[in-house]
DNA sequence: ATATAATGTTTGGTGTATCAAACATTCACA
DNA sequence: TGTGAATGTTTGATACACCAAACATTATAT
């Protein structure tokens, strides 16, 4: 029935994603929001859903609400996953302000493949778990890349309280 | 003179850089070559390239060789100091292997801005200064993302061994 | 020196994505 | 219930990026 995997364009992409966090808030997505939004004008959005109806990834009728198909809905889930990992990891990582995370965030999420994004899931995951990384660490970036050149004396002491919170019970 | 600072497409990014690798390689850029890097058609590439040299970013004329103009060349290593430092995180950090650490620095390299990218030189060198991180740790994040989950055990063991080089002396 | 191969350009067509503005429909309320 | 406002659609235009294939130029090899 419904064409088959075509890979998505960053702009499909990117309305995929905005109808699934309409229909979240309103349970239904507006051409008039979608537009907003997207920062396009109503006829583009018209254009863009028509062609993602045929492409069975929402339920497309002229003049009627819109919803995502099955399909759609699996789609949109992913792109909004990666989204918000990758801003995890730009702000909650790199330290980088939440604007900046965020329109980075809504580019990168486009060139980033599944196995990437995963992997870099494992990665927070393990300096969060890791007794030798953990929050105080990516605390501790902070130091770095906001001087000229590393402390050693914050260095030691940093890695004594590390030693400290890890040494013998855990 | 040459026109100003319009943002380039993917497209005209992946351009330059291509004119940069192959001025590197063989002094000058040919057509053929950059089509075959590109895998596009020799045609493609004559209108793309029209449009670089209307940019001030290349010298170009018709049957002639192509090099970058200083813009150009600037612009050039930027789009290349990024694909570079992507693909090191990618392969380095997260310990994916080289060839979708290829394919998704190129194209992250077009979504990621100067802000990001800087700050993501700064983690990696982070990573590798910090005496509780270092290149065994990253060795030992194969352990955690290839498992089920943890192993208390051998998470003694790797933080024993990384206060036993950092504890006293340094 | 000239035929032929290799390389580069142009032309006409496709598909995507957008805008502006005319047009159509639906909604809300009076 | 009918009319104006809000919303949605269509049309014609631009721009990009590509392909296929005809065409032009340059290089090479004898």
């Amino acid at each position: 029935m419904g064409a088959k995997e075509t890979a998505l364009s960053e702009s499909q992409e990117d309305y995929l994603e905005t109808i699934l966090a309409l229909e979240k808030e309103n349970k239904v997505a507006r051409v008039k929001d979608i537009a907003e939004r997207l920062g396009v004008l109503r006829g583009s959005v018209s254009g863009a859903l028509k062609n993602l109806g045929e492409k069975g990834l929402i339920h497309y009728e002229p003049y009627s609400f819109i919803t995502l198909t099955p399909t759609g809905k699996r789609l949109a889930g992913e792109i909004t996953r990666r989204h918000a990992i990758i801003k995890d990891f730009l702000e909650g990582v790199l330290l980088l302000n939440p604007e900046k995370a965020e329109t980075n965030a809504c580019r990168m999420e486009h060139a980033m493949d599944k196995a990437v994004v995963d992997r870099l899931v494992q990665f927070i995951e393990y300096i969060h778990d890791c007794p030798r990384t953990g929050p105080d660490w990516i605390e501790a970036f902070v130091n770095y890349y906001s001087k000229e050149k590393p402390d050693p004396e914050k260095c030691r002491e940093c890695m004594a309280a590390c030693m400290a919170r890890h040494g013998a019970a855990e």
